[in-house]
RNA sequence: GCCUCUGUGGCGGAAUUGGCAGACGCGCUGGACUCAAAAUCCAGUUCCCGUUGAGGGAGUGUGGGUUCGACCCCCACCGGAGGCACCA
């Protein structure tokens, strides 16, 4: 008889349901843990193995919490608006809700297979019209406080994606969609808009609150793309009333600006071209706007650009620059105009020698023969910024350009808003309604939630609009004065859902707030957030974004939502490459828990490498894993399932120093989330344990509390032995004892000229003296030392003795 | 092109503060058990020289540097992963 991996884990998952041993409540007495997972999209595929992985990691965090005394909340749930269910959905010809909420059954049942410690009475699911007027509220104070708005601007425009939609510049990549790789195009549509770029500088500036992967924190500066400058004016000649104001990071070449560029969309353009270019002005307006963004942003590409005629002031020395459009200056950055300084910026320069513009050189340094020189350096042919570094010289134009009203600093990013509309069904309604007078107005929050209609048509309209648009009876609105209107027919993104979520699940059945005050304050931020790296810039900064603006609410308690972030690594394919179906290397993990049961599985996700590292799935590491768990039941039970008889209260000491060492590394290493090298330590104690005649109770009830965040199932089992009638969830976590780790004696490497020639053992804190002497007398030391000189002795005491001789 | 991370045995990986490189696992080799196999238990396993042993030499992507001492710190280069990409 062995372990029967099936019945066991069957045993205890039934028990732990029974029991809602894993039902948290808010308790003021208990300092609390917050330990979160990403949420997953329930797709029609099921669980992944990439799946378990974060999640047995937050899952060890909250098991040992709970046996440190902490009161931990552990949730799940589902983030299931979105495109695929749309798709499938198309395809069928069925509404989304029926196989979404089949999607979740399944999820949820996989999920809980793996003996995942969290509190399913507190499952969220966005779609759920409980939870979704929850995320209409947020919308509606966002609309409030004016920042969400409708505006006619450039959107990406996906033509030929899902019958034509609008996609986020997040969304974007290469000129084409992340999701299916359609082309995106620029075109102007009136849209709802978020205004995130109101909170640039807080989220960037509270990166320094909260504990995340550089790599991640890196991301997201980009992303925002703060830049400080100044935005200088230059008058057009001829054209007394217009100034051109341009955005530039380098004000301190103005002195070597020798040409203006418009953007093509520049609203300035048909205003100062002159008779002559006309013509060709427009026809490159049209060529730009045909393009799309691939091709726009193709950097290969040659600069193109057309001469408008007209010529702008150099506000600092009066000179008259050519004025030109072209596409590498983008209309949505900045003020849509740059001056160009070709000496000193490789694009100006490139565009400069295409179309024979003047290179005035004014910083010292490089060769303006073969690139631009963009390096630091004394300033020359400027006026009062000769012999100044560009620091300097930066800082004495941004005075002189204040002083003569000719400009100011000025800070710009790259973050736009946020476009929150999209022409689909299934997402969240937009509390909206538009009235035949031209005002609009919100849904009442008493009428919230705003629900989604049911119907089976949710063919794309063609027209650019919502499928929504179609459904007459849901779109028409009168008052109670008769005033006829009509609902917004867009819908929220994907992101909307999951901006706020780990909020719902500290009190997600409350329907008078999106959760209590009560509940916020005490759970708090997230302690612990587990997750990919895929969500590094949109989801955490949407979700930021919407922490901050519930904060400045008052709403919740903390200005940042997550404190500390890990991002998972890939499981890859036995072949190394990422798992996907087309390559045939995708494991499924319900067969893993068929054959080996979900400890193994959960054992072998965190013993093959760091957490954070990308490792290669190999089934004979599985395998190992589970032959360590079928050998630590062995070490503990015979071969009638009865506990060993070894295991006793004697303790002859042998295994004194490696179990408080074991509990110090584990109890340590699984802090750090080095759960790879925590599981080594607990090998080598059963390593250990095995040579040994008596293992002593204690120690043993020490090892299950240690291996039950890793494996539960098991552990419970064992635990049972014991005539403890408990679960082991809440006893108490190992403590060590420091004094049995220390030794008396201990092994000093003797090394001469750096290499190891030698191992003594010597008692502990030996002083330095006495191991020199030690050293030198050394048989073998002796042999490298012969007719050499000891030019010197470095002791490190209880480590090293390094002896240089010549 | 720029930013971030990364490179250690046949493989996954370890080395907490600059102090024995290769813990632990996989694989492989040998032994015990067995009629035999599987499973299990024990031992060995970086490479090279040395029959064994004692011992010696080389070695953490490459080349240099700092140091008594470098996987670890510094400089340059090469390879891999991810992100950004005309943002003035």
């Amino acid at each position: 008889m062995g372990y029967d991996h099936s019945a066991i884990e069957k045993k205890w998952q039934r028990y732990w349901k029974q029991h809602e041993t894993f039902k948290s409540t808010l308790d003021n007495s208990k300092k609390k843990y917050y330990a979160l997972d990403m949420f997953p999209y329930p797709s029609g595929q099921g669980l992944h193995v990439g799946h378990p992985e974060g999640y047995t990691a937050t899952d060890v965090m909250a098991r040992m919490k709970r046996m440190q005394g902490f009161n931990v909340l552990h949730p799940m749930g589902f983030d299931a608006f979105g495109l695929p269910a749309e798709q499938y959905a198309l395809k069928t010809g069925h509404n989304p809700k029926g196989f979404t909420n089949k999607n979740i059954d399944h999820f949820r049942d996989q999920i809980q297979s793996l003996g995942f410690s969290y509190d399913w009475d507190r499952e969220v699911n966005t779609t759920d019209p409980k939870y979704y007027k929850w995320t209409q509220w947020i919308f509606e104070q966002l609309y409030k406080k004016g920042l969400a708005y409708e505006d006619e601007i450039m959107v990406n425009w996906a033509p030929d994606f899902m019958g034509g939609t609008v996609v986020a510049n997040e969304e974007v990549e290469d000129g084409k969609t992340k999701r299916g790789g359609y082309p995106v195009y620029r075109k102007p549509m009136k849209q709802w808009v978020l205004k995130i770029t109101a909170y640039a500088d807080r989220l960037i500036d509270d990166l320094d609150l909260v504990d995340w992967p550089e790599s991640v924190k890196e991301m997201q500066r980009n992303w925002i793309g703060r830049s400080e400058g100044a935005a200088v004016d230059f008058e057009v000649a001829d054209h007394a009333d217009q100034k051109i104001e341009v955005f530039t990071t380098r004000c301190d070449t103005l002195f070597g600006a020798s040409y203006v560029v418009l953007a093509p969309e520049h609203e300035l353009v048909n205003q100062i071209t002159t008779a002559d270019p006309k013509t060709a002005v427009k026809e490159y307006q049209e060529e730009a706007s045909r393009r799309s963004d691939l091709e726009r942003t193709d950097l290969s590409k040659e600069k193109t650009g057309v001469f408008t005629g007209a010529y702008a002031i150099n506000p600092v020395n009066g000179d008259k620059l050519p004025i030109w459009i072209s596409d590498y200056v983008l209309a949505s950055y900045g003020t849509g105009a740059v001056m160009a300084v070709p000496a000193h910026d490789d694009r100006d320069y490139e565009f400069a020698h295409k179309f024979n513009l003047p290179i005035k050189q004014v910083i010292e340094g490089g060769d303006l023969e073969k690139a631009a020189y963009t390096g630091d350096g004394k300033h020359i042919n400027s006026g009062f910024l000769d012999g100044l570094n560009i620091d300097d010289a930066k800082q004495k134009m941004v005075d002189w350009l204040t002083e003569h009203h000719a400009g100011q600093k000025k800070v710009n990013y790259k973050l736009r808003d946020w476009i929150f509309s999209r022409q689909r069904y299934w997402g969240e309604p937009i509390p909206v309604i538009h009235w035949d007078d031209g005002t609009t107005s919100l849904v009442p929050e008493d009428e919230l939630p705003l629900e989604l209609p049911d119907t089976d048509n949710i063919e794309p309209s063609g027209t650019g609009e919502s499928p929504l648009a179609k459904i007459k009876d849901w779109v028409n609105v009168y008052d109670e004065n008769g005033r006829h209107g009509l609902r917004e027919t867009n819908t929220m993104p994907q992101w909307a859902g999951s901006s706020w979520y780990w909020l719902r699940y500290t009190d997600p059945h409350n329907d008078q707030a999106l959760a209590s005050k009560e509940a916020l304050d005490y759970w708090s931020p997230v302690d612990l957030y587990v997750g990919g790296a895929e969500h590094a810039v949109l989801h955490l900064l949407y979700a930021r974004f919407w922490h901050k603006f519930l904060y400045d609410l008052g709403v919740v308690p903390t200005p940042e939502p997550f404190m500390k972030l890990v991002n998972q690594g890939m499981i890859l394919g036995s072949n190394h490459e990422k798992m996907s179906k087309s390559k045939g290397n995708v494991v499924n993990p319900d067969e893993i828990v068929d054959q080996y049961g979900a400890d193994t599985l959960r054992l072998y996700e965190m013993f093959m490498g760091p957490l954070t590292e990308s490792v290669p799935w190999d089934p004979k590491g599985l395998h190992g894993a589970n032959k360590w768990v079928h050998r630590v039941w062995r070490l503990i039970m015979d071969d009638n399932n009865h506990l060993r008889d070894r295991i006793s209260t004697i303790n002859d000491g042998k295994l004194d120093k490696v179990y408080n060492q074991t509990v110090k590394k584990v109890t340590e290493d699984y802090e750090r989330m080095h759960f790879n090298t925590a599981i080594s330590q607990l090998m080598v104690f059963v390593n250990e344990a095995y040579k040994v005649d008596d293992l002593p109770v204690e120690y043993i009830k020490g090892f299950i509390k240690m291996i039950a965040p890793i494996m539960p199932h098991m552990a419970e089992e064992l635990w049972s032995q014991f005539n403890e009638s408990d679960t082991i969830t809440y006893q108490s976590w190992p403590t060590y004892d420091p004094s049995k780790i220390v030794e008396d004696e201990v092994e000093m490497i003797v090394q001469v000229n750096g290499k190891v020639r030698a191992k003594l053992k010597l008692a502990k804190d030996t002083d330095k003296d006495s191991a020199e002497k030690a050293a030198l007398a050394d048989d073998n030391v002796q042999k490298f030392v012969e007719g050499k000189d000891i030019k010197k002795v470095i002791v490190v005491p209880n480590k090293i003795v390094n002896i240089v001789a010549k």
